[in-house]
DNA sequence: GCCACCGGTGGC
DNA sequence: GCCACCGGTGGC
């Protein structure tokens, strides 16, 4: 029990731990843990380990010191969920609110709100592999209750034109871009967190790092 | 000059 | 009181 390192598996292939045992001193028989990266660079802190890391990981879970991704911290995440979740709820509502279903999709039943249907949809290709079609009995209308396929939502039968798959797209393209901004928000949220708790923003750690400082998030002509 | 190693302490 | 984190330095 001295000085054992191996593969992590909880952090991308290449990535080892070690831990060393102390030897002498007032912290005999204590031990620190250090990661190296598939470079070889040594790291002894998490939040060493997460500057270099950046947003290509999240380390939230990570537990430092055994090297496992822990259920227990998962809670202790709240703010960050809640942050996230902000930006998640924000995308969706902002599609669902541009989501204008075409026009041959209808629903089946009373009360059936645009968005109980889009609801229905979005359950039905989750739940099953097989195509949506919508209800294709139309004896379902006058008896809901016998003619019900319940493999199926509860939406008359319907056709996908040409021009719904081009409609679909360019919302597509818009969501990306409101998940841009999003993903943004959130990263300039990280770099402001770091140079909050990180002290002064040039500490010994960064001049070690040999790492560009290419922050940029996706490029515009990406998305 | 580097770095393995232990000390010191702030935050919990 | 513990321990994660990082400072500091002795040995090379």
């Amino acid at each position: 029990m001295e000085r054992k390192r191996w593969e992590c598996s909880a952090l991308p292939q290449g990535w080892k731990k070690e831990e060393v045992t102390r030897r002498s001193g007032l912290s005999a028989g204590k031990s620190d843990v250090y990661y190296y990266s598939p470079s070889g660079k040594k790291f002894r802190s998490k939040p060493q380990l997460a500057r270099y890391l950046g947003n290509s990981m999240d380390l939230s879970t990570f537990d430092f010191r055994t090297g496992k991704m822990l259920m227990s911290k998962i809670n202790k995440n709240r703010q960050r969920m809640r942050y996230d979740g902000l930006n998640q709820a924000k995308v969706s509502e902002e599609l669902v609110k541009t989501m204008e279903l075409p026009k041959g999709l209808q629903g089946v039943g009373p009360g059936c709100t645009d968005e109980t249907l889009l609801s229905a949809i979005a359950s039905a290709l989750h739940t099953s592999t097989m195509p949506i079609t919508g209800q294709l009995s139309a004896a379902v209308e006058k008896n809901p209750g016998v003619w019900l396929n319940t493999s199926q939502p509860l939406c008359k039968a319907f056709m996908v034109t040409d021009e719904d798959i081009r409609k679909q797209e360019e919302l597509v393209q818009q969501v990306r871009k409101k998940l841009e901004e999003a993903l943004m928000a959130d990263m300039f949220a990280h770099v402001e967190e770091i140079s909050k708790d990180g002290g002064a923003p040039l500490d010994k750690d960064l001049e070690d790092d040999e790492e560009d400082d290419d922050v940029r998030g996706p490029e515009a002509d990406d998305v």
